[in-house]
RNA sequence: GGGGCCGUGGUCUAGUGGUUAUGACGCUUCCCUUACAAGGAAGAGGUCGGUGGUUCAAAUCCGCCCGGCCCCA
């Protein structure tokens, strides 16, 4: 039995232990009919500390998890860990003093997994300290052999499909780094630069204007100078030509809305490639290019008597010749946005370079069906879906020049260039260390062969994890086949993402697997919001106003800040606060100790096993409960966590704690009362069960000990023995999180009757409190009006009543009618813009009030109102002897 | 620049057309009542960001404005 107060440090370790040993949430087969529930968990990147991110994400998700567990069945709930990023690619390097480049690729992945091996001990270890009912026996890495299997695959079927090519083309790439990168990988930010004001000649004219830029040396890459449309001072100019100063070729003047007429002078250079309008330029008005700068940012023969400069000496040679030729008119210093890659804030440029892409933009409409077949937890995150679908404007490049990662299994023909791409049956393979699978090009008959070193885009494996976690292409021998191992899981039941990274991550996996499975991979999302910090500002290092989840749940219970992150809605943003997690706190010693209570007044052993006749309270609480058990699953439902967590607290704290259990408390010490018994004891069982999704610790500690026998770990239990429980569905270990959701008793109670009597209570409370009286004074003489009759004993020992005696009849009141109070949902539809002149004609007394009760009748000014339509407001005016208290169904007098 | 979200007592928050606007934290007063003082009871505190409109009726719907946040460019 409980006793004490709860120790939450011993406790909860201890469960977890429990159980992650006993396998209480792996299942036993995931074609189990049995596996209800299916969570897509997105693999997180391991090589750093747990921040809150992964706090709050996994603790909604494992809210889920347990709800659908106890509601339904078996949950897949697995884990990924992501390392095959760059960052375990330096965290390899730094660990071991190694370059990549000094290994073989293949080998220098080998010595990744094996340092990330230590990383993921550590986060699996903090995930399980955060009480997760994760299946540990399920889980992947994104760089193992069978990941790069799926991942290979997967490119050669959309290959084969046609889905994909290879393409020189504008691409986003990082000096720094020496690769493409996407889009998504680039951020903007503020640096500082100089604006050249440089002079262009007219052809053919003695005119010339100004063009402002900050890259001088891409003028050797200069193809075509842009005016805006509206703007009448350089209008003049389009269709002319220009002569562009040091290298002397002649561009086009075009004239297009995207120049930006408040920057420089208006009028703006396109250089194959400045930046990203440059790019949109090209492709609108078809110019040619003029590659300047190469891939490692060196002058090409574009660049004449520049070449062979790195681009930034090649501008400061460029400038200084400018300002001889008598062409560079100004130079100041500005600030302005660039783009850079987030990684290593090196500023991206726009290379044309030869890169495999996923064709995209054809199928905009299948993807938009597929994502709308999903049910977005909260709804508005489809709109997000739906606006990125529609803005796509690049089919995706997934090709990257990096040493690790998973390679293309392609090799290309060193005569034709024919693509020739591995056997699925020898999947994966490396082409830097294996053979391709022919002897010859199928094509030329060519006996040479050049292997692609580039690796997939991460998100191009990120985007498989459905088809990762339902085995795709594992389901048979036939290497051709791509049956799924385990297809009872897919489409899965839920993916869950923070809404940070929702547009690069789970929107490629809606496409990527709809185009390999024909259907979207998941019913449902779940999208999360952000940590932020007590102020409701994003946490970030710069602004040091990072919290570290560590720190915090050495201080309070893991279930305390489970209670905290089950504040908030679906999709919404949750500010971290020291003060919700003390609530948490606070629910957790509040329901230690009302589980003392109880397992004290009604202890196992004399609570009836059958129901026996119950009081009309016992039988009013018991009906509460069930609806409120049907509210907390509809809430659970819709992932409206905080309304679950609050309507369940408020019920349980206040009215069964504050009132039911005061009275019950007396009942039983006076009468040993059985049906008290055998309610207290059925309704804290539910209640466990009920708090159990959030309160994962401390309700299977009571469970056990109060409902099972002799098996909780805390404070002086001992042993492991388990015990077989009426509750329990059997499952592979005694659990309360294996035990089904409770189901509603369905007694035929009288709800209105307990209310009744809560509320003279709740006015003999205030009575007392009114008075400064203790609320355990005694009161010697207490009447009341109205409908109480099965309750009397309860009211009259929970406050304390020596003579409570019922009326017949309303006590000698003189009724003073205040006014009239309209039902306006019955008056307005009826009477419409005729409402005025009835509120005019009540208030200036002008109206008859005729009969009583549901035959009154009010004749206001012309209209006539029967009774369901009005309230008479009364004021009642006592004389007798003892104080009137008044509640919404009952009289009470005192004294 | 495009899109989305938000603004409710000191703080956070419920409430998407209908009488007196929900709750928590904080505050004030009272009560040690043999589960819990990290508890209980009562109370004070709000022109629902501003403004105009729709409607018999607006925190709620629509327009504009102000303030804040996020995503995309």
């Amino acid at each position: 039995m409980p006793s004490g107060s709860y120790d939450p440090d011993a406790v909860e370790p201890a469960w977890q232990e429990r159980w992650v040993g006993a396998d209480t949430y792996a299942y036993e087969s995931v074609d189990d009919p049995d596996l209800s529930f299916s969570i897509d968990t997105p693999p997180p990147t391991v090589s750093g500390d747990l921040h809150w991110g992964h706090v709050y994400g996994a603790t909604l998700q494992d809210f889920v998890a347990r709800f659908e567990r106890m509601a339904n069945g078996e949950v897949f709930f697995p884990f990924g860990y992501d390392d095959n990023g760059i960052a375990s690619e330096r965290l390899t390097e730094d660990e071991l003093g190694i370059r990549h480049q000094e290994f073989e690729r293949r080998e220098f992945q080998r010595k990744c997994r094996e340092v990330c091996a230590e990383y993921e001990a550590d986060f699996t270890e903090k995930m399980q300290s955060l009480g997760v009912s994760i299946d540990w026996n399920h889980t992947y890495q994104t760089i193992e052999p069978r990941v790069q299997r799926i991942s290979q695959r997967s490119f050669i079927d959309l290959y084969e499909q046609g889905r994909e090519y290879r393409r020189r083309a504008p691409t986003i790439w990082c000096p720094e780094c020496a690769t493409a990168i996407s889009q998504v990988e680039t951020e903007d930010d503020e640096r500082g630069s100089h604006f050249h004001d440089i002079a262009f000649d007219v052809v053919d004219s003695d005119e010339s204007f100004t063009v402002s830029t900050t890259r001088p040396e891409l003028l050797p890459a200069c193809v075509s100078v842009f005016v805006h449309p509206d703007d009448d001072e350089n209008e003049h100019l389009v269709g002319e030509s220009a002569r562009i100063p040091l290298f002397g070729q002649e561009v086009p003047i075009i004239e297009d809305d995207r120049v930006d007429m408040e920057t420089g002078s208006g009028v703006v250079m396109c250089c194959t490639f400045g930046d990203q309008t440059d790019i949109e330029w090209y492709q609108a008005h078809d110019l040619p290019l003029r590659i300047a700068i190469d891939e490692t940012g060196t002058m090409t023969e574009q660049a004449d008597e520049y070449q062979g400069m790195p681009s930034d000496e090649a501008r400061e040679a460029i400038v200084a010749d400018l300002d001889e030729a008598g062409a560079l008119l100004d130079e100041r210093a500005i600030t302005h946005t660039v783009n850079v890659h987030e990684r290593c804030a090196t500023p991206v440029e726009f290379l044309v370079t030869e890169q495999w892409y996923v064709e995209l933009l054809d199928k905009k409409e299948e993807y938009l069906r597929a994502g709308r077949e999903m049910d977005w937890y909260p709804e508005k995150m489809f709109t997000r879906y739906k606006h990125w679908i529609e803005g796509l404007e690049w089919d995706w490049c997934i090709s990257r020049q990096r040493s690790s990662g998973i390679p293309f299994p392609v090799w290309y023909c060193a005569s034709c260039d024919e693509e020739v791409v591995a056997d699925k049956a020898a999947l994966p393979v490396d082409p830097l260390s294996d053979d391709p699978p022919v002897d010859a090009c199928p094509e030329c008959g060519h006996d040479e062969f050049e292997p692609e070193d580039d690796v997939f885009d991460t998100w191009a494996t990120s985007s498989l994890t459905p088809l990762i976690n339902a085995g795709w292409a594992e389901g048979d021998d036939d290497p051709e086949s791509d049956a799924m191992a385990r297809p009872g899981l897919y489409p899965m039941d839920m993916r869950p993402q923070g809404h940070d990274i929702i547009s690069f991550w789970l929107f490629h996996t809606v496409v990527k697997c709809y185009e390999h499975t024909g259907e979207p991979p998941f019913d449902s999302v779940m999208i999360n919001g952000m940590v932020l910090d007590e102020n409701r500002e994003k946490m970030s290092k710069s602004k040091g106003n990072i919290v570290a989840p560590n720190s915090v749940l050495e201080k309070y219970p893991v279930d305390a800040a489970r209670y905290w992150a089950a504040g908030s809605s679906v999709g919404d943003d949750l500010p971290y606060k020291e003060k919700g997690i003390v609530a948490g706190e606070r629910l957790l010693q509040k329901l230690w100790n009302a589980s003392k209570l109880v397992d004290e007044l009604a202890p196992a052993d004399e609570v009836p096993d059958e129901q026996p006749e119950l009081a009309a309270l016992d039988e009013w609480l018991l009906a509460r409960l069930d609806e409120e058990i049907e509210g907390a699953a509809e809430h659970l439902e819709n992932r409206s966590f905080s309304k679950y967590r609050d309507s369940l607290r408020a019920f349980f704290w206040h009215t069964f704690c504050d009132d039911y259990l005061e009275i019950a408390k007396g009942r039983i010490r006076e009468t040993d009362d059985p049906s008290a018994r055998y309610t207290l004891r059925t309704v804290h069982e539910r209640f466990l069960k009920l708090f159990a999704p959030v309160l994962a610790h401390v309700t299977e500690e009571l469970w056990h000990e109060m409902y099972v026998e002799a098996d909780p770990v805390g404070a002086a239990a001992s042993g492991d023995a388990t015990a077989a429980d009426g509750g329990s569905r059997e499952l592979s270990v005694d659990s309360i999180h294996a035990t089904a959701w409770p189901e509603p008793l369905g007694l035929e109670a009288d709800i209105e009757g307990g209310e009744r009597a809560l509320e003279v209570v709740g006015a003999l409370r205030k009575y007392k409190s009114e008075r400064d009286l203790a609320l355990n004074t005694e009161l010697d003489h207490v009447q009341v009006y109205g409908d109480v009759a099965d309750y009397v004993d309860d009211i009259a020992r929970a406050m304390h009543v020596e003579e409570l005696d019922l009326l017949d009849e309303a006590p000698d009141v003189e009724t003073v009618v205040t006014g009239i109070d309209l039902d306006y949902s019955v008056v307005g539809p009826e009477f419409g813009g005729d409402v005025p002149d009835i509120e005019a004609a009540i208030e200036s007394g002008g109206y008859v009030l005729e009969g009583e009760d549901d035959d009154a009748t009010l004749i206001a000014g012309e209209h006539e109102l029967t009774a369901e339509m009005f309230d008479v407001g009364t004021e009642r005016r006592y004389d007798g002897a003892g104080d009137l208290l008044e509640t919404d169904g009952a009289v009470v007098i005192v004294g």
